[in-house]
RNA sequence: GGGGGAAUUCCCGAGCGGCCAAAGGGGGCAGACUGUAAAUCUGUUGUCACUGACUUCGGUGGUCCGAAUCCACCUUCCCCCA
């Protein structure tokens, strides 16, 4: 089985150009292609994932990656699938949060001589002359056919900027570009980025009569048709501050029953045939295979040593067993005790379990909250240090929860 | 360039000068049921010193005993005409 089929059992194939060329090209290895990532905030998400799980599968295939990182694009911000402008970032921010990305590619893709490259369309775009552009690229755009895209649909009933209208032709530049100057003979990209992508290899058609190709990543939907990797708190970080691995773990441990097989499919690096046998799974069986699926997905962007503890915690915890080493720790100091013992209000807040004193009173009357086992369901109870000398566990609902320690 | 309209709490969206911390829905959080799932039902969802007080309705001033509501200016956005 070639790469492409592979990419094809996974679900992982949303749209290509040219099915036949394009099987025939990473198949033998003869690809160099590139993804583009726009640095919209200081860490790497779980989309941006995917695409690098792409890329390494390629990778290994023998095909040649090139990351773009947008540092150009960044100024203009992307309007594919929103319905709400961007807000623009400073060339501060950009150049920031480029330096976070490349540091996080740095542990999945290798880099080097004859292997992945890494480059920054910041080198070109910026200085880019107007009207120059205009007529080298500006005429083989159609405004008709642009506005009829897949992209700006949303956007035409509530307003597009001609900034962002702009950044088709940005991104198509860069795949031109990239053509021009590295060779580059592919790109591949999450399916909301295929009108900008088609924009490419429409350009490097007109230009040069070359052949391009195009092909896009199915987007991660749960089984209700949500982008998967987002929370109420926003995405799911690959960087460590930002989403522990535990959360990271835990999200994953949670999907759907519905959606299981597909991640693990779609995310995962298991061999096919192993995933295959899963599908079998129901019930308690299916639970397994989550713990299968965020243990996986853990290992591949924190490392075995750091799953393994995430899946200690979350079987400690959720397996009725002991309190494990691995929980999320919060140290109170001496000052944080008055008369020698904290209220339940001050704890909750203190940890950051609640936001405000608030909504501890309410999680508390609603009977949220347990300590040391405990529920706690008056909100004047008060905790004496002696409390905190063995094991202090405060739990919010089921799932969050954190250990306590007296320094 | 001309004309019209809009900005409300996490989001959408209602809101007569006092009865407005502001309807309704979504989302979130918690409880019940479960498999750390889904669905369902219940409660809750500005802050605090919580039968009370305080801060909120794009911004700045103003009218008024009293303003989310009226006036002026500003900012941003949308629509129509050119």
């Amino acid at each position: 089985m070639g790469i492409y089929e592979e990419l094809k059992a996974r679900g992982l194939i949303a749209q290509v150009t040219d099915e036949e060329e394009i099987r025939e090209l990473i198949n033998g290895g003869g690809a160099r292609f590139y993804i583009g990532f726009d640095p919209t905030a200081d860490s790497l998400h779980c989309g941006h994932f995917m695409a690098l799980c792409l890329m390494k599968r390629l990778q290994q295939a023998g095909n040649k990656p090139v990351v773009l990182v947008g540092g150009g694009t960044g100024y203009i911000g992307d309007p594919s699938g929103r319905t709400d402008m961007r807000s623009m970032l400073t060339p501060e921010t950009i150049e920031h949060n480029c330096e976070c990305f490349k540091k996080q590619m740095e542990r999945f893709i290798e880099f080097g001589e004859d292997k992945a490259i890494l480059v920054n369309n910041a080198d070109w775009l910026l200085d880019l002359k107007y009207v120059e552009l205009l007529r080298e690229v500006g005429a083989c755009f159609s405004v008709n056919n642009m506005l009829r895209a897949e992209c700006y649909k949303q956007r035409m009933e509530k307003g597009l900027s001609f900034l962002e209208f702009n950044y088709m032709i940005m991104q198509s530049y860069d795949f031109y570009y990239l053509s021009e100057h590295y060779g580059c003979n592919m790109q591949f990209g999450g399916d909301d980025q295929w009108s900008n992508m088609l924009g490419g290899t429409e350009l490097i058609r007109k230009k040069t009569g070359k052949d391009a190709y195009a092909m896009t990543i199915t987007l991660l939907l749960n089984s209700e048709g949500k982008k998967m990797g987002k929370t109420q708190s926003g995405a799911v970080w690959l960087d460590p501050e930002k989403t522990s691995p535990f959360e990271f773990y835990q999200y994953w441990r949670n999907v759907g029953d519905k959606d299981v097989l597909k991640c693990i499919r779609m995310l995962t690096f298991l061999p096919l045939e192993e995933i295959d046998k899963m599908d079998a799974w129901e019930g308690s069986e299916l639970n397994r295979a989550k713990e299968i699926l965020a243990y996986e997905l853990t290992a591949l962007v924190h490392g075995k040593e750091e799953a393994e503890k995430a899946q200690e915690a979350a079987r400690a915890l959720f397996g009725g067993g002991g309190v494990s080493a691995n929980m999320p720790i919060y140290t109170l100091s001496a000052e944080d005790l008055t008369d020698g013992g904290i209220n339940i209000m001050d704890l909750l807040v203190k940890t950051g379990l609640c936001p405000s004193k608030g909504e501890a009173r309410r999680l508390v009357q609603q009977g949220g909250v347990t300590a040391k086992e405990e529920k706690v369901t008056d909100i004047g109870k008060t905790f004496p240090a002696e409390d905190f000398a063995g094991e202090f566990i405060l739990r919010k609902g089921k799932k969050v929860f954190i250990k306590i320690e007296l320094s």
